[in-house]
DNA sequence: CGGGTTTGACCCGCGC
DNA sequence: GCGCGGGTCAAACCCG
């Protein structure tokens, strides 16, 4: 689907021929991927209301909508999004909005990036030694295709935060990037109140959403060690946070100014 | 002009 | 085997 395109008929008929194409691995329901499911706490009326429906939140990574769905049972539609920082990236989120509580965004994050994380501040001065639109470059720290090495990145929904919190507010985009960059780092140090990330492993009859709204910062207590690794100096955030998932199964951040 | 969003159609896994 | 529902694609459109 990236470069060459082809017909609707053709590339449907390639994915029968050839159902060993790029992310035919993550698609469809079958394959377990690794899947972290973000709940970000939002303004009922000011957090979303700028951004649409569910406002995807921003992070270092930037994301293309390619598609949007109505769910069954939820009154809000589910909006589908890639990585669109790296085109070989096969980052993938969903965006949905908690059909309990609309105040609660239900992010799913699917696959993991393949490059590192884009940040403004970083880039602008120096261009990651390995390159960032290198695929193959990063396998030798991490290959997406492995299934038990789960590599996602947390979630920071600035714009929510910032429509909730008036008072957090930036000058420039600049601004904006560092302050990303800020919570990164500090997110580990803080309690989360509006986003609580966890895994896709809990039973799926209890209602992990819910769930996931009622865990808050209790998991985090059990994951002490994430603390003590935000030391870590922001160029090795992914080294950083793989190693939060190593040390601990259960993610558990949150990104409160 | 390039990149992102919208939207309808299509495909396929899963449950019955 | 059938239907439902979720996930993806891609053309058209919009915006900066």
């Amino acid at each position: 689907m990236d470069g060459s395109v082809s017909s609707k008929l053709d590339s449907n008929e390639e994915s029968k021929l050839k159902p060993a194409e790029t992310d035919h691995a993550t698609k469809r329901r079958k394959v377990a991927v690794e899947r972290t499911v973000v709940t970000v706490k939002i303004g009922e009326n000011g957090g979303i209301g700028k951004l649409k429906n569910e406002g995807p939140p921003s992070d270092s990574w930037s994301w293309r909508k390619y598609g949007q769905k109505p769910i069954k049972g939820s009154p809000y539609p589910r909006g589908y999004y890639k990585c669109s920082t790296s085109k070989g990236c096969s980052a993938k989120k969903q965006v949905e909005r908690c059909k309990t509580d609309a105040s609660m965004l239900i992010v799913t994050y699917t696959s993991s990036h393949n490059h590192p994380v884009p940040d403004l501040t970083t880039k602008n001065r120096t261009q990651s030694p390995k390159e960032p639109e290198t695929n193959d470059s990063d396998d030798d720290h991490r290959p997406p295709t492995t299934p038990n090495q789960k590599h996602h990145q947390p979630e920071v929904s600035q714009e929510e935060l910032k429509d909730e919190l008036p008072t957090v507010k930036t000058s420039s985009d600049e601004d904006a990037s560092e302050e990303e960059h800020f919570h990164y780092l500090q997110s580990p140090l803080r309690l989360p109140q509006n986003i609580v990330i966890d895994q896709e492993h809990e039973d799926p009859l209890s209602g992990n959403l819910d769930r996931g709204l009622l865990l808050d910062e209790q998991p985090l207590s059990s994951c002490p060690s994430i603390k003590a690794s935000s030391s870590t100096p922001k160029s090795d955030e992914n080294d950083f946070f793989d190693e939060l998932e190593e040390l601990c199964p259960y993610v558990q951040l949150s990104l409160v100014s």
